[in-house]
RNA sequence: GCCGGUGUGUCGGAAUGGCAGACGAGGCAGACUCAAAAUCUGUUGUGGGCAACCACGUGCGGGUUCAAGUCCCGCCACCGGCACCA
């Protein structure tokens, strides 16, 4: 009899082990064929490892254990994204500096992944506070800037009257601040920008030849939200300038009848002098301004406006005279800031025009343009409108594109939804700008040499009441001298957002130490692109879409050898509390993953978080699935007193062994976890039925479930004397001819309802099949046969009338 | 409103158009035990029938097919994201 599973007695002993032997250490072995499978390394938080954590964890160091026994050079790391607010938050009300408040959460959260078993290769570790690491972001940034991809703009942040801080727009709810619940207004601030909008369409372009779920790439593309349509000058009536629109329906153009202007469109203030009814305008215009984006969506449901009167707008194709109007359903952000109205065929004008009495003219048939817009681009004809009258919707957009062109009234146009990325942050917790600003050159990049500019080390990195970052106090620090002309000169005071260290990261990973570079060619060329990216939906449209901005410029600098960093991008489901709620410490829903690894093991939590559901989807928690888990690796332990010699499977369980190798192989390929234990289950309850197991079918039965729970197969491995260690032995393969048994049980259906199974040779002919068959239905069978189906190891139907 | 996702036993969840409910949990019954826990064995969709068996059953309504949880059309509910992008 074996001693009782014990996971307290084995498991600190194999991950010190495995941690002694290297055991998943990457090679600088160049000649092997690599993987690189990564996970997004986490944000260090106070409150310790989540239960949502070792999901997708676990599920790529199952892919990387598996990788290494199929003969893979392979690069599974960790590190820590650890700039950011809540240290920073933490740091001022519990006075002790984020620094080490950082290394104890760093600290805490390597010892909990630790005690979970993962193969990282430890030796790789990152993180993005560093000096060492952050003086090649900053690098980075450079390039940036000298690629003029990094400019200083006016633009609007949140601000909290109360807490006296800039805010994201996450921290924004409901037009309050989320912590204090003060007012949050908009202040205008210079801030650094990166020009992200540079490679939207490479950004789209290239998702082409990527192995991304779908959804990811679907979120991609909305957020990037490429338009093709047409900018168009409308003449301004006894006036030189033009009026400059944006449209995706310049084939609908004979249907404008009216125009509307953002309330911050230049030309209100140019044609002042001109407008009859100024002070409406200008009231209108100030009513915009003081409402906050939350305001402005609310109301979103109801269309206001002002018509300017003084200012009449000519459509260019046929002459005739429009009113121009202002209101904020225009925004200034996108296209030119103007519209060309058309409410036939487009919803928002359309209510707009309902609302204010404006006509409305049909010119695309197919609607009813008196009940609602008609925006069908599919189908519909032209319709009053000159030329244009007869064609279909895109034979017109061609036509009259050409047309603008031809007389210089227009031109295509594509448009983006993706804004710039604003850059700056007022906060001390993050990596500084490094760029000086000169009374004389303006803004001057660090030379490299001086690169990493380090954070100073503050005394008081308490917000302050102008809006400016902690460091602007530092005035040591701050004043210097302008690099290129000697003279006096400010430091930037701005800090870079959280997501800089994350831009980038798995670069470093490939080369972690190196002084010279961010990274060596030779490293680079190898390791890149990364083959199986896992990360959270919530990055998709953010992380996802900065690294790849970065990667991408990287590579038009000749840095990495590759466009795109990630071949491969999955997504995992969130953990749920028990309730199916979402697990925070106010519904008291909470798991902590020390208790589970304190009471049932590493390896059970393993098994349990893989087993848990489908992998993209989310999943409520449950201790009694925690339990199962535990039993099933307790029946796993017990096996060892089943065993009988032969290195050989036994006759009846071949087939059984062979279709679960190949069922287990190709599940953790395709991020089904959940089949491939339920597989593994149903062989060790085959064995139990059987009485006994060979040993080679559990040297097998131990590879097969090592990904998933590495210690107790480690030790088992070593208890049934198997040779070396079970992290070095090769992945089985399966016979395809052996995964398919000789008999089949086959349905037997009469008229497509289950009447009962026959078993029979899983080559039978159809004569064969069928007669077995109509032995088994015996006198239930009556009535003319009509039609006989047999679809071989599969089933067997027969139609009949009457 | 738009985009994406999800609806299957008591619960978590399985099912290349081919035996719905694998696997796990829970329940019930039994074995072991003085007893309980643990463990082991059996059983477990609903209704009818002593039984063989029959009928019904994958959110709702239609359709295609010899055969639909799966494909098509039209809805409903819930979850997540975006929100006047011309």
């Amino acid at each position: 009899m074996s001693t009782a599973y014990e996971p307290k007695a084995i498991e600190k002993k194999w991950q010190d082990i495995w941690q002694e032997e290297k055991a998943f250490a990457a090679t600088e072995d160049y000649t092997k064929p690599k993987y690189y499978a990564l996970v997004e390394f986490p944000y260090p938080s106070g409150q310790g490892l989540h239960v949502g954590h070792p999901r997708p964890y676990t599920a790529l160091d199952i892919v990387a254990r598996k990788r290494r026994m199929q003969g893979y050079n392979v690069l599974y790391p960790m590190g820590w994204d650890a700039f950011g607010l809540p240290t920073e938050n933490y740091a001022i009300k519990n006075h002790i500096h984020p620094r080490i408040v950082t290394h104890n959460n760093v600290a805490r959260f390597k010892q909990q992944l630790m005690s979970l078993g993962y193969s990282f290769d430890w030796d790789r570790e990152i993180n993005t506070t560093d000096p060492n690491y952050y003086k090649w972001t900053q690098w980075i940034f450079l390039k940036l800037f000298k690629a003029g991809l990094a400019y200083k703009s006016e633009m609007p942040i949140n601000w909290c009257t109360s807490c006296k801080v800039g805010l994201a727009n996450e921290e924004v709810v409901n037009g309050v601040c989320e912590r204090c619940g003060g007012e949050v207004v908009r202040r205008v601030r210079s801030q650094w920008m990166l020009k992200i909008t540079a490679y939207a369409d490479k950004l789209i372009d290239d998702l082409d030849g990527l192995d991304y779920i779908e959804r990811v790439k679907v979120s991609q593309k909305n957020w990037i939200g490429r338009s093709y349509g047409a900018e168009v000058d409308f003449s301004i009536k006894d006036k030189e300038e033009k009026l400059r629109i944006y449209t995706t329906r310049p084939d609908t153009l004979f249907g404008v009848t009216y125009m509307v202007l953002s309330p911050e469109h230049p030309y209100i203030d140019k044609f002042r002098d001109e407008i009859e009814n100024w002070d409406e305008i200008a009231a209108y215009r100030e009513q915009a301004a003081r409402k906050s984006d939350f305001e402005r969506s609310e109301l979103a449901k109801e269309k206001t406006g002002v018509p300017i009167k003084g200012l009449v707008a000519v459509n260019p194709v046929n002459g005739k005279e429009i009113p121009i109007w202002i209101s904020d359903y225009v925004l200034m952000s996108y296209g030119t800031g103007a519209i060309m109205a058309v409410p036939g065929h487009d919803e928002r004008d359309w209510e707009f025009a309902k609302k204010f009495g404006l006509p409305i003219i049909e010119v695309v048939a197919g609607g009813n343009v008196e009940e609602a817009a008609f925006t069908d681009v599919a189908t519909g004809t032209l319709v009053n409108s000159g030329f244009l009258t007869g064609m279909e919707v895109a034979d017109a957009k061609k036509a009259i594109t050409d047309w603008l062109v031809e007389n210089k009234v227009g031109t295509p146009k594509k448009n983006f939804k993706l804004r710039d990325w604003v850059f700056s942050r007022q906060r001390y917790w993050g990596e500084p700008i490094p760029i000086v600003k000169c009374e004389k050159c303006g803004y001057v990049p660090l030379p490299e040499s001086e690169l990493p500019l380090k954070l100073p080390d503050v005394e008081s990195y308490m917000p302050t009441d102008t809006g400016e970052s902690p460091l602007a106090a530092m005035t040591d620090w701050v004043n210097t001298t302008c690099p290129c002309c000697g003279g006096p000169a400010k430091r930037e005071t701005d800090t870079m957002p959280q997501w800089a260290g994350s831009s980038w990261y798995f670069l470093r990973y490939t080369d972690p130490h190196n002084d010279e570079a961010l990274a060596s060619p030779e490293a680079l060329k190898y390791w890149m692109p990364v083959d199986w990216y896992n990360g959270g939906m919530e990055h998709t449209t953010l992380h996802l879409l900065y690294s790849r901005f970065w990667h991408k410029f990287l590579y038009d600098e000749g840095v990495v050898p590759c466009p795109e960093p990630y071949q491969k991008r999955t997504s995992h489901g969130m953990i749920l509390g028990e309730n199916g709620e979402k697990m925070s410490k106010s519904r008291g829903n909470v798991v902590n993953p020390d208790d589970i690894v304190n009471e049932f093991g590493a390896d059970t939590l393993r098994t349990y978080e893989m087993f848990i559901g489908a992998f993209d989807l989310s999943a409520s928690w449950s201790q009694e699935g925690v339990k199962g888990c535990r039993r099933f690796l307790d029946r796993v332990w017990k096996l060892q007193d089943l065993t009988v010699d032969g290195d050989a499977y036994s006759s009846d369980l071949e087939t059984k062994m062979h279709q679960t190798i190949k069922k287990v192989d190709s599940d953790y390929e395709s991020l089904k976890f959940n089949t491939a234990i339920a597989a593994m289950m149903g062989l060790v309850n085959q064995f139990y039925k059987k009485g006994s197991i060979t040993r080679g079918e559990l040297r097998t039965f131990l590879i097969l479930l090592n990904p998933v729970a590495p210690h107790i197969t480690e030790q088992m491995w070593q208890d049934m004397g198997y040779e070396g260690r079970l992290y070095q032995a090769s992945w089985p393969v399966y016979d395809e001819a052996k995964t398919v048994e000789n008999t089949v049980e086959v349905a037997v259906q009469m008229n497509g309802k289950m009447r009962g199974t026959v078993t029979i040779a899983v080559d039978a002919s159809k004569e064969d099949a069928l007669a077995a068959a109509k032995e088994a239905l015996g006198t239930r069978l009556k009535g003319e046969i009509v039609k006989e189906i047999y679809v071989p190891g599969r089933i067997i139907n027969i139609v009949v009338k009457g």
